[in-house]
DNA sequence: CGCTTGTAATACTCTGTGGGTATCAGGCTG
DNA sequence: CAGCCTGATACCCACAGAGTATTACAAGCG
């Protein structure tokens, strides 16, 4: 009658490695085992989901429906699953996901004065964590940033802020109060756009081919050291370039770029007060969070 | 190791009788094998889900997230299993709800007309109906009236339309070309929060107690049966109002009432080309779907 | 106080299903 | 045609889920 977790689990690994043997060396069970599976689902759902044509296992349009099902699917279970022993050991803890950079103290003050018997905890994110920690239940709500995947969640817009590009403190653009993308249009862009979105979005703006393959970085702090050895500039949304400021690196507003978006961002299959309570206490006084943009006159 | 649907909806039914032995019975399995599937639950999430102190049945904390959590998952399970199914037999097939009275054919047109390929069908909800739609998996996307129960839908907003009141043809305001939510004061308002929500906004602001237990309506025509009886007036967005016309009732612009929202909704977990693109369509001729309020001069 | 009643847990059995190994059936390829 | 790759079939075992019978325990009552 129930549709079968483990089954389902089973189906996804067949689609994505499209060959029974070794999805099932993945799954640490037998072939035979798995293919008989398949077959039961299939007789269950009353849907053929692969095309066995020897030599070929490709997935019918059934079967492509059900993976983009299943997937999220098999993600909620474990986020069930985290919540609730979450919910089991600390009694009502609420838990809030925030990038760096993000000062998130306000409203959280905020949630605790109302309701003083619920522990509040935040848990620092990046940016391939963002929405994560959500998904897997690690976190209540998270604040973030766009563009983020927003399949399954529940998006509040809070406010935008100004990017600023970090340039060496010698940079012959450091002296200016402003600069436009133009003028960033000669210098070496580090590119990492999985860690930081806001590269992807300059790149693609000025149509800049990588002049060599660019350093992975993964965190800001490693992106600022190549900025300050003179390896490069970047651009980051104010809030980061004030969290991160060293000496060495000076930040100028850029006039012509598009703000970055702050949002929060929960579950979308969850109904809880406390989520809708902290929300809206967030999009109150979500523009005070962050300083404004110093890039006027 | 995966969470056992089984056993979820096991609890489920525990959780909302409070009871083993009538969950059992309403599950159409034994008692104690309800008592032992709960325990093993328990076991599994490392959680005590429910204190049993002979006499009454309570819900831990993490029982009551766990309720909280399990209904949309089961839900959304059983949504998958018959969206796979609708797409295994009928290939390619995408369906649109709507309530009554919203005009679709606008943007289905531009759909079909983009994808060939694409057999786009309709079905048409009720009040109670159109977020279900989705959730069960019986609809890709439905035009919706706010309010609605949000949770995991992604809602995207059209458009709004004015209210208009239905009056008996021959009623004293039936000449005026508007009226305002005060001259409705001394009327009987056909009252069914349920079925037209549109009521229960004008019920509260006008703060009317109920005179008579008001009557239970199914659907719009019975209710404009009563209004043109005589028993009372009602309130609904033009477009149903135009949609249901006769020559016995006459419509009078609302001005002072706050505006219906008609928007489309999904299911926030899925991510479907399609929708998206429906969506998209939606949004460019929303405005254009239903033909603009007739209340100003 | 002991009996009854209501409720969940325990003990035991049986059957269906998930898992394993061995083997078969078709296509390719050399 | 032999060998190989791939998935399906056949058959067996073990365990989990379902059932019945019974126990344990608390509360109410004559």
């Amino acid at each position: 009658m129930d549709v079968d977790l483990r089954k389902l689990r089973y189906f996804v690994a067949v689609a994505e490695h499209l060959h029974f043997g070794r999805a099932a060396e993945a799954l640490h069970i037998a072939q035979p085992v798995l293919s008989r599976q398949i077959k039961v689902l299939e007789d269950d759902l009353k849907a053929l989901l692969f095309v066995r044509d020897k030599r070929a296992t490709e997935l019918t349009p059934a079967g492509a429906q059900l993976l983009a099902e299943a997937r999220p699917l098999l993600a909620n279970a474990a986020a069930l699953r985290r919540r609730v022993t979450r919910v089991a050991r600390g009694p009502a803890t609420f838990v809030v996901g925030f990038m760096p950079g993000l000062i998130v103290t306000a409203p959280i003050r905020a949630l605790v004065s109302r309701h003083p018997e619920l522990t509040v905890e935040v848990i620092r994110t990046t940016w391939t964590d963002q929405t994560d920690v959500i998904h897997d239940g690690r976190a209540d709500v998270s604040f973030v940033r766009l563009p983020i995947d927003q399949q399954g969640l529940t998006i509040q817009q809070l406010h935008t802020e100004a990017r600023v590009a970090a340039l060496p403190a010698d940079h012959r653009l450091a002296g200016k109060g402003t600069i436009s993308i133009a003028d960033l249009a000669d210098e070496h862009l580090l590119q990492d756009p999985n860690a930081v979105p806001e590269w992807r979005d300059v790149a693609t703006e000025l149509r800049t081919r990588t002049r060599r393959p660019a350093p992975f970085f993964h965190s800001v702090e490693e992106k600022l050291e190549h900025v300050a050895a003179g390896h490069g500039v970047c651009v980051l949304p104010l809030s980061v370039a004030m969290f991160y400021s060293r000496v060495d690196i000076t930040h100028v507003a850029i006039t012509d770029i598009a703000p970055n978006q702050i949002c929060l961002a929960w579950d979308s299959t969850r109904r809880s007060r406390v989520i809708h309570e902290f929300a809206a206490i967030a999009a109150e006084d979500g523009t005070a969070i962050v300083p404004p943009p110093t890039n006027g006159p």
